[in-house]
DNA sequence: GTCTATACACCGATAGAC
DNA sequence: GTCTATCGGTGTATAGAC
């Protein structure tokens, strides 16, 4: 019933990302939300009819963002290295695996989940496919395998760091900071490794 | 109070289990633990103080056997296959991360999942480093590292699949397959790739 | 739009009988 | 050991005043 991309609308999703981010669903509330933003729980169901439209629409809005911003690194001098950094850096990361486990619960939320991350996966392989186009690889024969390897790694970097384990944090980031330099040299000279883009 | 190691104290953790499996952490109560095995829901608190403990003792049950398990792969012809198989085809992968996102919650298991994280790496980097005397991963100079990479695949490969996600699955698993296959060739001839262990 | 008040289900946990 | 019964807390969601 509430009038969605409000202001309000728009707090009540930056809380429930917020909550995601930072305690996991098993905390997101509507109880939660309202205490949080100092508003009292009814306002939630002005907004939302139910919690799980109000998650199925949290992830909605997350995910075209981060599409957006996906897709504009294709227009980048490097985009796998902004891929990379994106991946490696951003808390949405955190949100998406928590959006996953949601999604066994939430018919809807399993069928935008899985949109997402197909899409993702496309743009990503767009990337490595044209980049791989001058230089191969050397064990990854394939644009969408080692697109499945970066996310993957950079998913469980992140959900490790998290947790306080850093094992072997460094070498990894150091491979894939090789592969990288090996198909996206800077622009301008062929010898790069160091420089360090930042988003 | 309840006698760890009894019947009635691992037929529950049984249930524990299966519930984590199938439903996910939200799902894991009491009582509904104890509608599943046909019994009350006080006998759950008989056997365990609390259900944070409950929960500790079943990741603590399951980590042992687990890190059991691969251990005893290290003394396999070959181990790397093993341990492969063994990564992709339990559905204890979704178990772990189940308790990772618990880990968030309750500080002792966070601790307890630390540990088993760090020992199973140290497993699998001890294997990989033996292989990696032989022959050299193209790409991949550390075996830390490409232990990373390859539990990170794993669990990503099995949350996709349950999400019904197969994009780039079968590429991925082929580019495992060759590293394996490089590194840890069959016992008797020298060139393998298509025997398949079933653990 | 935002509020108070409340219905109803289910949660963890405990008292105490048998 | 296993049970019945129950407490206090919290969850989703709604009725209805202002």
């Amino acid at each position: 019933m509430g009038p969605a991309g409000s202001a309000n609308w728009n707090a009540i999703l930056d809380s429930a990302e917020d909550i995601l981010r930072e305690e996991g669903y098993g905390a997101l509330t509507s109880r939660h939300i309202a205490e949080r933003m100092g508003i009292k729980q009814r306002l939630i169901y002005y907004y939302f009819h139910t919690m799980d439209d109000l998650i199925v629409q949290t992830f909605r809005r997350l995910s075209e963002r981060d599409l957006r911003r996906l897709t504009r690194t294709l227009g980048s001098p490097r985009p796998l290295h902004e891929m990379w950094q994106f991946s490696i850096h951003t808390t949405d990361v955190r949100l998406i695996s928590e959006f996953m486990a949601l999604a066994n619960r939430i018919d809807r939320l399993r069928s935008e989940v899985i949109v997402f991350v197909e899409e993702s996966r496309r743009i990503q392989v767009s990337a490595l496919q044209k980049a791989m186009k001058n230089k191969v690889l050397p064990g990854f024969p394939s644009a969408v395998g080692a697109a499945l390897f970066a996310t993957s790694l950079a998913l469980s970097l992140i959900r490790e760091a998290e947790l306080g384990i850093t094992t072997g944090h460094k070498e990894a980031a150091t491979i894939v900071g090789r592969f990288l330099a090996a198909i996206e040299p800077t622009p301008q000279s062929g010898q790069p490794v160091g420089r360090k883009r930042s988003q």
